[in-house]
DNA sequence: CAGGAATGAGTTGTGTGCAACTTGATTGCG
DNA sequence: CGCAATCAAGTTGCACACAACTCATTCCTG
């Protein structure tokens, strides 16, 4: 809460500011995932898609999709490319024949040994201090949860 | 600058929620963006191009991208859809025939009123104080500065 | 001053991201 | 039971985003 009145301009001068931080933060992590991920032959969103499977284990489009508020139009093509690679294999699920189930392959397994150092390079090239990326995470979570209630 | 012990495995996770709450920000900020700007025709992108325009006069498309960190091959498409649109000219320089001039047409300049609404909506749906507002926006460009800086 | 390096736009190709739609399977209500 | 509503994937179309490239212009150095 702030303590000093705010004038209409300087507010919507935050708002741009926050806004344009926010998408250029993304890009910005995109770029040093992308070069972290590329000996990997892995974009980031694929890099996501890995995460949930290696965390979670076998699971049907539609829950990785709620994982990562992703939509079929945006995993299918992924989930073709990832199979394509012989990251993971889909395959239609026994009880809803309407879902299909992504599983990984041997290779897929394996790569997460290759991933591991991944995340620590990630955290040394923020430059923020664990208290830091908390607070960071929490507004972001914040942020998020109010806009999708909108 | 945290006074505890912090395991590695926690560390790995607190980087996949802070790169995910990013991603997933950045796209919830899309989202309610869309639909705010869909009355006036705009993308987020071309917002963003229109409120550089709107705020320095006519810019070279090389300024217009070091503002919003957008390469020609991202500006050059969303220019000439602007173009299209009869928001903006595009204009060979003078001084140095390889710059490229940007410059609002009437229909453009006039567009800044019916865009005037769309940050406090904006601020209103993201449900934080200004206080929080201000913290993001550093904790961002902190980021996104030590990024680039790799 | 000449010619190669650098620069600014633009083009091409790949990979998201999302809206709108299609297809096939399941559910549930009358 | 029967059939309409719902649901999960997939498809299509459009708009970023970026790497790698081309082309024309300008700069700069020998």
């Amino acid at each position: 809460m702030s303590s000093l009145p705010v004038s209409d301009a300087e507010l919507l001068r935050l708002d741009h500011q926050v806004c344009f931080s926010l998408h250029a933060a993304s890009r910005a992590f995109g770029g040093v995932y992308r070069e972290a991920l590329k000996e990997l032959g892995l974009t980031y969103p694929q890099y996501l898609v890995m995460l949930v499977l290696w965390e979670h284990g076998p699971e049907p489009v539609k829950r990785i999709g709620e994982r990562l508020r992703l939509d079929s139009g945006t995993l299918s093509p992924l989930l073709k490319r990832l199979e394509a690679a012989g990251l993971v294999r889909r395959e239609r699920s026994a009880e809803d024949e309407r879902s299909v189930i992504i599983r990984l392959t041997g290779a897929g397994t394996e790569l997460r040994e290759r991933a591991l150092p991944v995340p620590r390079r990630m955290l040394a090239a923020t430059g923020l201090t664990v208290e830091e990326l908390r607070t960071l995470r929490g507004l972001l979570g914040r942020v998020t949860g109010a806009l999708d209630a909108t």
